[in-house]
DNA sequence: CGCCAGGGATCTT
DNA sequence: AAGATCCATGGC
């Protein structure tokens, strides 16, 4: 176990629909993260104060891994906050939110289960996942599962997965686990390559489009400039984002975008936050929700 | 009962 | 190529 003191709010960077398979419990923080339990413990509730981290099977400074503490966050935020009034006054309330890095399995099953989904019913469905095909751990007089790995899940029959609450994203899943299995997706390229060619390549899984696939690429695979474009973001855009971001705005948006119009405004956005983009988002997301008084 | 939820695939024009 | 419709499920 060790500290740190990196400028970090533990609860909303962890409650802020990025990361889904994470519970409090008293007043530490635990989640899932390939085969080990991690554990976050605030000698206070919140604010920016000095945590204690801790994990089971060890791993050694996860947190620097999964909180990314190699981004300059201070530089980072003061770069976005010169960008508009909007931006500046949210990463002023919100100091501390940041972007965590997780496993690219458990990242793309989770979004895959986003669709047309609220983030309660996400963190159950895929509690449910892990607790019927994870490993068993017991830490701390408490039970832990891990998340399936990718040959547990190829052997998990469609009826188990409408018994998680998958619903018609079963298929998505199933289709999605054999086209990794059978390699119709290279990941190293994702891992490897730019943006827009990333991008190119995770849209070949079933179930995921535009939206869903910058949260796979913002959140497992380090493409810091994936803005993912969700409802809110578009109600925020009807309302006052739009003007700042297209100048002589004639474009109508309404509640639902389709790909063409998903591009057009990813792109705008993308050319005012620049290349962390994606912090301008979780920022942006986080303050509309909080604003409107969701569960997360 | 209808509506909504971090959308995407598929069918219709 | 763009637009409309359908998709399981649970909370409210």
């Amino acid at each position: 176990m060790n500290t740190s003191k990196i400028s970090i709010n533990i609860n909303s960077t962890i409650n802020s629909g990025q990361y889904f398979l994470w519970e409090k419990i008293n007043n530490s923080w635990y989640g899932i993260y390939e085969d080990s339990i991690l554990k976050i413990t605030s000698p206070k509730d919140n604010g920016n104060v000095t945590y204690e981290y801790d994990s089971f099977p060890e791993i050694e400074n996860w947190q620097h891994d999964v909180f990314r503490f190699e981004d300059k966050y201070d530089d980072i935020i003061n770069e976005i906050s010169k960008k508009d009034k909007i931006i500046e006054n949210i990463i002023k309330e919100y100091s501390g939110l940041r972007i965590m890095r997780q496993k690219p399995l458990q990242c793309i099953i989770s979004f895959l289960c986003s669709s047309n989904n609220n983030i309660p019913r996400i963190r159950l469905i895929l509690r449910n996942l892990s607790r019927k095909f994870g490993k068993k751990i017991e830490w701390n007089n408490n039970t832990f599962y891990t998340f399936p790995t990718l040959k547990m899940l190829s052997n998990i029959s469609q009826a188990e997965l409408l018994q998680c609450g998958f619903g018609y994203r079963a298929e998505y899943v199933r289709k999605t686990v054999k086209s990794i299995v059978d390699q119709e997706i290279d990941m190293n390229l994702v891992r490897n390559s730019d943006y827009a060619k990333s991008k190119q390549e995770i849209l070949k899984l079933s179930g995921v489009g535009e939206k869903i696939a910058d949260c796979i690429l913002l959140f497992s695979f380090d493409k810091m400039e994936a803005f993912p474009i969700d409802t809110w973001i578009i109600k925020l855009f009807q309302k006052k984002l739009g003007h700042i971001i297209i100048s002589d705005l004639d474009l109508k948006i309404n509640d639902k975008i389709n790909p063409n119009q998903y591009k057009l405004v990813s792109k705008k956005i993308r050319e005012h936050y620049g290349k962390y983009s994606g912090y301008a988002q979780q920022f942006l997301y986080y303050s509309i929700r909080e604003e409107n008084r969701r569960r997360w």
